[in-house]
DNA sequence: AATATTGCTGACCATATGGTCAAAATATTC
DNA sequence: GAATATTTTGACCATATGGTCAGCAATATT
């Protein structure tokens, strides 16, 4: 199979990192169902459909596989979300982020459930991501959503509070996804439901 | 050790419910930080303080042993959110609604996560619990609401999903405590947290 | 073409895992 | 208080688990 060599890392030039992204695909998927201590490495190389020990060539031990993951996961997140909201309309700005969040638990949702399992366990490995990258981005956001309040763009509210509801409300979605069905009783997390829900809260919000 | 009987089952009256009890508990924990499959028995047993063997006394497997406590974390939140909500004042009623799930979420943690976890997992065990018990809910809270509606109690919107953006909003203080606790800036979730948060959710939505 | 380097894999290992069992301890019944 | 039924537990088992390793295959380098 040929293919294009798009790394930027020149000690891996073509095979080798394809597969390594296979393995971190498959363990996105496998960590985020069955969580760290629950992911079997077998059942992740038949995910990957390679043997085992392939894995174990390419990251030593499960933890570090592991932490190769979370640090995919945080820094896609990043890219998603840190193309600043800035001083644009609140109507926008909120509009934005709720839809690019959306569909981040739509189209990845086991990065969001791979997150949500890391944080019911007390976030072993995240502490450090959430007072570095995580917290400042929240008080980054707060100061524009205070601006917002301030020049009455937008009804009093605690900016902390109004970023951690769009938050919960729309990794539910992924995390849920299956609760998030039943009870709106529709089949799949299609396009219509993506658009509905976008609505709803952007319209909720404002 | 004396304890009174409260137990209404004649089978076992005293010692054995007791120890049932306190697996039951400490079961609730361990499939609540690391789901099922993550579960380990002699952690579990540990967390009893009990020989691992007398768990498989009570409980002939660890599937048995996880059906039992989903079972009681279903009948306790039938239990908490039944007596029902009629056709009092909107406000009453969902504040009423609020703070009974964010106490749960907030007393009985592990109850959410371990609901969180079933559900990240396809609700295997619980596709049944949402069908039976909580579709025929929101349902009948959905009518409660679309009252209010055409009452102009409340402004018109869609009741289901304001359903479960409140149930979202509550069930992530339980299941990322640590991360709601990180944005907020807090230490720990007290009663004045509990208290604000209530107050935000309760405002936000009327 | 020969050699060195990197990537891959079947066979294997030590240990952890869910679960069993027979015997001991404790309650219950007569 | 002896006989019976229930509950508890130390020792044990078959299997699954994360991980290793020696050798093979493929690719780069000289």
């Amino acid at each position: 199979m040929v293919s294009l060599d798009l790394s930027n890392n020149p000690s891996d030039s073509d095979g080798s990192h394809e597969t390594k992204q296979k393995i971190l695909s498959a363990a996105k998927n496998e960590f985020a169902q069955y969580g760290f201590e629950g992911a079997r490495m077998q059942r992740l190389a038949n995910r990957a459909a390679i043997p085992k020990p392939n894995i174990h060539y390419h990251f030593k031990t499960k933890q570090q596989l592991y932490l190769a993951v979370l640090e995919q996961i945080i820094a896609s997140w990043n890219q998603a979300f840190n193309h600043a909201t800035a001083e644009s309309d609140p109507a926008e700005a909120l509009e934005t982020f709720v839809r690019e969040k959306l569909n981040q638990a739509r189209f990845d949702p086991a990065a969001s459930r791979l997150f949500a399992n890391e944080m019911i366990q007390g976030a072993p490995n995240l502490k450090h991501y959430l007072s570095t990258d995580m917290r400042p981005w929240v008080l980054d956001r707060s100061h524009v959503i205070l601006a917002w309040v301030r020049a009455k763009k937008i009804r009093p509210i605690d900016p902390e509070r109004l970023i951690f509801l769009v938050w919960s409300a729309t990794q539910h979605y992924a995390d849920f996804q299956v609760q998030a069905l039943a009870l709106l009783n529709r089949a799949e997390f299609d396009d219509s439901v993506a658009q509905e829900t976008a609505d709803f809260l952007v319209d909720f919000v404002l």
